[in-house]
DNA sequence: TTATTTTTGGACAATATTTGCTTAAACATA
DNA sequence: TATGTTTAAGCAAATATTGTCCAAAAATAA
């Protein structure tokens, strides 16, 4: 078992297909994408999309919000991962986003 | 006065010009890039990069560190500003870097 | 073992995005 | 006005991403 934050996304949807006893062949027809681009997906070597995403979502009764917070929470790690301010520069966006919020209300 | 979240990068190093009273040619030939790039930059329309943050850092004797954090944070949140979750994202990714931290300190 | 299926990595063209630059117009100020 | 400053648009070159194919590697079944 592994908390959200010790797995990445690819990682994640791996284990989703493999419980399941799927081909990477099989998921790749359902998402109608190639079976290697399944496969770098799951190994984190190319990037997923909102389609993929929402195919996923349904192929494993995942809410697509999970996923996508999966999905986005490990592009940004790896964005910052060299950065020695990295948790900071999170403190900072979160804060911006906030206020973003708070002026969109008005 | 400003709080950082509610100021974008560029417009920050604006204000950081304006205050010295320095064209953007003046500064855009001490960073060795067009003054129209500059420009752009301050109107968050291209991106800077690590050459130029260090620049502006000498230039406005700004640690570079804060630069960073601003501009960084920017782009993170111009990233999750249309999301539902994108606070939650951004907690998930503090975890994952701070699991990476752990684990790159073994 | 051999045969079959699954997974991976490299290569490639097509697309999309970013960059650096030029130019001219808009704007501001003296 | 005229002079300096800032902006917008456009463009080619460079860079990155995408979708696809294929063959080799790895795993599994016979």
């Amino acid at each position: 078992m592994s908390k959200i934050a010790n797995i990445t996304f690819g990682e994640y949807i791996r284990q989703l297909r493999e419980e399941e006893n799927l081909p990477l062949r099989k998921v790749a027809a359902e998402l109608d994408i190639d079976t290697s681009t399944l496969s770098k997906i799951e190994k984190n070597e190319r990037n997923a999309n909102e389609q993929i995403i929402e195919g996923l979502s349904k192929i494993f009764n995942i809410e697509i919000s999970v996923l996508k917070v999966h999905y986005l929470s490990d592009k940004i790690t790896y964005q910052l991962l060299d950065e020695e301010n990295g948790i900071e520069i999170l403190k900072v966006a979160e804060q911006k986003i906030k206020y973003h919020k708070q002026q969109s209300e008005k």
